[in-house]
DNA sequence: TCACACACTACAATCGATTGCAACAGCCAA
DNA sequence: TTGGCTGTTGCAATCGATTGTAGTGTGTGA
């Protein structure tokens, strides 16, 4: 009952460490770091005296000596969403896969949901002195301000579309042939008027929206009508709810520039009534887990998620260590299920 | 073609940026700080030097300093669902409740998911030196592990069960409660024989299954058969597909542990010709977003995230600056839609 | 002319670690 | 006895900021 039993006192530091063990703070340093340069016993007993009181070396101090962080930020720009991005299934399904890949390589996870309305949003994040590393998970409307900092900011990988001549390292599907592919799955089974449900502001989202025209253009339809859908779900419903007496009024196939909004589409034109596929053909986006839970399930454009979420992570470690990574374009494919 | 056009130098830390100002690293602190101590036209000079170079003070030294990260760790503990727990969609609804709340104070986010293998899991966390808080989401099956780190670290808030005596501080829905109305649910349609599509090891899953049995106890029915099944979507798919066979002989009702169990298990029950709710009933947890959009909408128990959210942040905010937060119990609420 | 307040600014300690280098003891060979 | 080597440990600088206190120069009043 004198010291064992005694509730242990917390040690702040290694200097009280240093103290109690009767040694100097480099000794500590060194022996809870298993250096072989300090002595195996007075190692151990160091070590013990820790782990008697629980002690942990302070993270920050030593993060702030070695210049390393082991941080890496995951970052979501909003650009013109005003609301939360981060209830997506898409961001949250890749979020999963880096977050896999990142702490499996004793890396930790600063997630940044940011509103990009001052200007530098990124450079104060880059530039924040705690991060090694950034990831960003999609364009949206910033790609002048991705650019800018990518001349001088390495390591930072974005998921989303190469443009020509571009400077920061993507990985993504090519989306204008996603957006292909959905639309000729809809003109092979007779679709004439089509419309696009998404917003054609986000770079990549845009590119799926070319990529539509492309099929309607090559076989001779119209070009097919934009209907402004936001990503956010709270609102999503109801702009979608919007859209879709106009669909009813002559449209026989939405491409949906996600998964999440065909699934909202397709059970807002069942409460009209509206028959899919029969009466209205529906495309998603994505290939969510979820696409193959729905009644009925969604034809989609699938993206691998996991595989990009690998491939960014390791282009990511790449240019931390200095080399240089190019932009991986991975090949969406067409998954015919029930609605198209 | 002097100074202003010429490729303006980056500057590493406040030293250099005084160098170049002609004053002291003190001055330049205060003066980025916008303090009224020092001369506005230096001040002024000083922030005009430090814009022009994209200058901002290194964060990590900054919080070290002054001992206050502005970091809030937000940990996803598996326990023993060996995959991604990420992928979850009420996780993610969480997460981003939290990420609105917390950005809007002034806080950052770690991310940790975290399988807890190592005993002091949690321990590691909170004492790395990096967070000003934990707000943890489920208690998974860590309750000793909890409630240790509980009882000398303050500022940590879960969500999950509040049980008898604990110290813990958790924000959460009765989920005995919840579990009993989803059973009192099915047994006013008249269900029979109930089964409970979950994995009872996670407390709060458990404390659903005990409410169901409370159900059917009061109604003289034999206890809710347990049919286990993980949280993670990728198995979860098969482990629900297994369960079709026993379901379909003789089951008349179904309560599930989550939305997402519920609306694989609609699915699967589609697949194999039992029509919900007609042949079986089925019920779900949580009321996200997506249990209304789905063909036909889930019957499910809402628990209010958002709110349970805020009063996570604000609970956690109270204990960082040393109140005392009580616990908080939210009151769940049967949705009735089509599927039982 | 001197004392004193005032407005700035510089100096140096501090946060809690890591790490290069010096120092020291003990040992062996010359 | 001396020189050199090896195995340990201590010393002190360092990472990049913040902040209490001391110091400087100017202006005012007596």
């Amino acid at each position: 009952m004198t010291d064992a039993s005694s509730p242990p006192a917390r040690i702040r530091n290694i200097a009280e460490l240093a103290r109690l063990a009767g040694v100097s703070t480099g000794t500590v340093s060194r022996a809870l770091a298993d250096k072989s340069l300090v002595n195996k016993e007075t190692r151990e007993r160091i070590q013990a005296i820790a782990r008697e009181h629980g002690f942990r070396p302070n993270q920050m101090a030593r993060r702030l000596r070695v210049q390393e962080t082991k941080v890496i930020g995951v970052v979501v720009p909003l650009g013109h969403e005003q609301r939360q991005h981060l209830s997506d299934p898409f961001f949250m399904a890749i979020l999963g896969h880096l977050a896999d890949a990142l702490t499996e390589n004793g890396y930790d996870i600063m997630l940044s949901r940011v509103i990009p309305d001052a200007e530098d949003w990124l450079e104060r994040i880059v530039d924040s002195g705690m991060l090694d590393g950034v990831l960003l998970i999609g364009q949206s409307n910033q790609f002048e301000a991705i650019e800018r900092v990518a001349q001088r900011y390495r390591p930072m990988v974005v998921w989303g579309s190469h443009l020509a001549g571009q400077t920061h390292c993507t990985v993504g599907v090519d989306n204008r042939k996603g957006g292909r592919l959905a639309g000729e799955c809809m003109i092979a089974r007779g679709c004439k008027r089509i419309a696009f449900l998404g917003d054609v502001e986000a770079i990549e989202i845009g590119e799926r929206y070319r990529g539509l025209c492309d099929a309607t253009d090559a076989a001779g339809l119209p070009r097919p009508i934009e209907l402004p859908t936001h990503l956010a779900s709270d609102v999503m419903a109801d702009e979608i709810a919007a859209h879709i007496p106009e669909i009813a009024a002559g449209i026989d196939g939405v491409a949906a520039a996600s998964d999440l909004i065909a699934m909202h589409a397709v059970r807002a034109l069942a409460d009209h009534g509206v028959v899919v596929p029969e009466n209205v053909a529906v495309t998603g986006f994505d290939d969510l887990p979820l696409a193959e839970q729905t009644i009925p399930r969604l034809t989609t454009i699938s993206q691998n998620i996991a595989e990009g979420a690998r491939a960014m992570v390791s282009a990511l470690f790449a240019r931390i260590g200095g080399e240089d990574a190019p932009p991986v374009e991975m090949d969406p494919v067409l998954v015919r299920r029930d609605t198209a």
